[in-house]
DNA sequence: TGTTTCCTTTCATTCATTGTAAGTGTTTTT
DNA sequence: AAAAACACTTACAATGAATGAAAGGAAACA
């Protein structure tokens, strides 16, 4: 059963949702405490989110972002102001669809049951500076081009992108290829590491993973200059 | 730079259409002969397809879906008729997305750039019964479900999903794993079908090769009962 | 029933991936 | 400026998945 996460603040408008969608056969849940949103959600993990834009507190955009930085449920924007400004604001912080309430139930429906068919099959795809992410396969999408990543090259871009503009200390890393079981020299992690970036620099994705010294590592995404 | 096609019959639309593309700094081709729009669309492999629904001769649905099935292309559907049966069935038949004409100029843009967006990284997957096919890695997607298929699996599922229902001779099937030049044991072939098979069948794809006597296969992928 | 065609299983070979090791380069610290 | 600590690179042998070969079994056709 696919699972929605709604997020609106108005009690009759959400109950409204709630219903339709639980009529039409989904798992529903609604999110209430709107400053924890995007934490809130990734824990539930649904197959999409439905999401109000004229929150109180905290803007609806500012958890589109988060939420489309993170993780990869598709999201559907809704909203009451009937302002194209909105819809192109949503849609550039990646959105994946744009309704203005009020809205015909039939169409709500058709949209969210087609936004749940597209994302079918394009699951778990992790969103990098100029690339995608696999998180399965470690199939690295670039553009037009796709390549498979050694898992353990897989699993330091995965631990990376998990964790964009962090530190992430050397132990996290080694956990993540081999279990905190059994130890590896730490030096295998760097060679590793090193094969990692140079499978990028081929592939001409400029990324920049730091060393944070005598702890770990930290990947920067914001474009610089 | 991106590429796209239109087909819009009324030729007043078409020539503001193609301006607006235009200076938005997109490549833009129409199609006029409607009667071999699929194919004259995979032709130019645009990357984007806006497609008009009320056409003469042939029905935009019809070419929404011979081209949904056959390509990758995403597909926004563009009319006039401002009916919601229209959106429901433009929608199943896997369109991307749908608005309805008369439209502002900059919400089109955005609805495109968007959809463009969307599929960036995600070109070259091939659609088949109930899963997509990376056509450079071989990985498999089905529903949150992704694979990788061995190279061999990979290139005879290729095969299968361009030549749908149709016979692929066992010739075909060999030159396209080991090209023409050296002739391997046709029986290196069956193996890696019997492979192919049987992934297939644990991944829950239930997939129908059938042999041709003394031919090759055909892949069937009408859904029948 | 006999023959052709198609399918399955097992096994040795091949090739990409990986950890190890040893050595080089770079940054702090004193 | 030297030493120490840390970070990076390269080469190589071991591992493991993918592959083709071979042989025996099942199904379709006559």
């Amino acid at each position: 059963m696919k699972k929605i996460v709604i997020v609106e603040d108005e009690p009759f408008m959400r109950e409204e949702l709630e219903q339709i969608f639980q009529k039409a056969g989904y798992s529903v849940m609604s999110v209430t405490d709107f400053s924890h949103a995007p934490q809130e959600i990734m824990q539930a993990v649904p197959n999409l989110v439905l999401l109000d834009l004229n929150l109180p507190g905290i803007s609806g955009f500012q958890i589109c972002r988060e939420l489309k930085q993170k993780s990869t449920f598709p999201v559907l924007v809704l909203t009451s102001r009937d302002q194209m400004k909105d819809e192109l604001h949503a849609l550039d912080l990646g959105a994946d669809e744009y309704l203005t309430k009020p809205c015909r139930k039939e169409r709500l429906l058709a949209r969210v049951s087609n936004l749940l068919r597209r994302y079918e099959g394009r699951a778990n795809l992790l969103e990098g500076p100029g690339f995608l992410l696999d998180e399965q396969t470690y199939t690295l999408y670039i553009y037009d081009k796709s390549v498979i990543l050694p898992k353990n090259q897989g699993k330091l871009l995965e631990m990376f992108l998990r964790h964009r503009d962090e530190t992430v200390t050397r132990e996290m890393l080694c956990d993540a290829l081999w279990g905190t079981a059994e130890y590896i020299d730490e030096n295998a992690l760097q060679v590793n590491l090193t094969r990692l970036k140079k499978t990028m620099k081929n592939l001409g994705v400029g990324q920049r993973i730091e060393p944070v010294r005598g702890i770990g590592y930290r990947m920067m995404t914001d474009v610089e200059e």
